[in-house]
DNA sequence: TTTATTAATATTGTTGACAATCTTGTAATT
DNA sequence: AATTACAAGATTGTCAACAATATTAATAAA
């Protein structure tokens, strides 16, 4: 919603570019879908050069893959990709969360706590249906890698690997979720960037992704589950 | 050298995109440069369309830098931005030995085994010249996060990382080194992988990646100095 | 009936021309 | 003399037609 603000001086290229990449994040088009140039021009109403420019650029972050002479496909969010890049968001914004801790200035923890505030407020007007899903949780995280002071691994998280984790969010749609201990979690973790304990906050930021994978991953297998069984009933 | 030899199936946009890098990462291209789209489609013998689809990946790796409407130019690798390289290079690579190390054979230890041996018997041979001058460094390091397992991760390190990587050391040329430290940490190294002790494994490899980073960063002081001097002497 | 070959079709890759935007240089005004 | 406004030139962004490649469908042979 409301990405239609900024077009003024964005190149065609540019827009169509974040058009499809909302697309395939929220699941408007499928997972494995062909895409064909021809289709996806008269669909976005746009001439086949820049479009391609922006296939190549979605090419470029993962969200498509291409077979040379052959065309573009939709990613497949298979469980062992989706293991691989929860990994490495492990990985990579644990060494964030310690960087930040060092570089974050006094202010800016303090408007974490802020942040940490709405979100609790936010759970209790909803009686815990908000958070995680899709609001405040991404907000927490990106607030903290966004601090880090190494401009590469911020490009690369922002631009690159939360496009594929939001993807694998929506694609587990409606997590039976418990915003409670989440936002627990997210309170010892600032409690250790407050505290400036940069290999206590590395630790806990990994433990909360950790956690946050084997929600997903538990859901991936009941899925599986169920899939086996329809297979089963209607074969 | 030696890279005009798959010309069969690629793609024009493919074949120009690593001609292209392969000049800016050598530094046929100089930092900063201006690349007008036309003077490189006829510098490349190519139209504007596929050149702008290999600018436009170029970009996507970071090897130049794009404003809308104003052009291309050739990334300008500043001290700080190296050492964010640098950085995060230390932790990826560093997770990336420590996944190896529990996902290696043990016959692909045995192969990092005979690597060293090569790397031994040809800085015997040169007298201490080859190695790390672009020789064997990169094999080592390659053949180690390439046993990672997690395909994300590999892509990320060899198709990004790496070539930034390669263009810092090209910056930073001809290296008064000491091939046989480098041989002899490698060595702790692959002993770590072998022990099977990933903690160990990741550590040193960092330490090796942060002892490499301090040499460059001695380099392009002493650089930062001398062009000071020469900048004194001529005003 | 199945498989291999070949022609037809559809899709991607490439090109050169056209439109929109920025930059540069000149001239006029303060 | 300095600065702003405007116009000419150059560069990037976009388009539609053409060429090359892959996919398919049909036909013929085993």
């Amino acid at each position: 919603m409301m990405i239609e603000s900024n077009n003024k001086s964005l190149t065609l290229s540019d827009q169509v570019f974040l058009r499809i990449k909302e697309d395939i994040v929220t699941g408007v088009m499928l997972q494995g879908q062909k895409m064909g140039e021809a289709e996806l021009a008269k669909r976005y109403d746009i001439s086949r050069g820049p479009l391609r420019e922006a296939l190549q650029r979605l090419e470029a972050i993962n969200l498509v893959t291409r077979t040379p002479h052959a065309g573009m496909r939709v990613v497949i969010l298979s469980h062992d990709k989706m293991r691989e890049i929860y990994q490495m968001r492990e990985a990579m914004e644990g060494f964030a969360t310690r960087l930040a801790t060092k570089a974050m200035t006094d202010a800016e923890i303090e408007n974490l706590y802020h942040l940490l505030d709405e979100h609790e407020t936010a759970i209790k007007k909803t009686n815990g249906k908000v958070y995680f899903q899709e609001e405040g949780d991404p907000d927490f995280h990106y607030y903290i890698f966004s601090k880090c002071g190494n401009h590469q691994l911020i490009e690369f998280l922002e631009n690159q690997l939360y496009q594929l984790l939001r993807m694998c969010r929506y694609r587990t749609s409606r997590l039976p979720f418990r915003p409670k201990n989440a936002l627990i979690e997210h309170r010892t973790i600032v409690d250790a960037i407050k505290n400036r304990d940069e290999e206590f906050a590395e630790m806990l930021m990994r433990r909360h992704i950790q956690s946050s994978w084997q929600l997903v991953d538990s859901m991936l297998i009941d899925q599986r589950q169920s899939d086996i069984e329809n297979k089963t009933m209607n074969g």
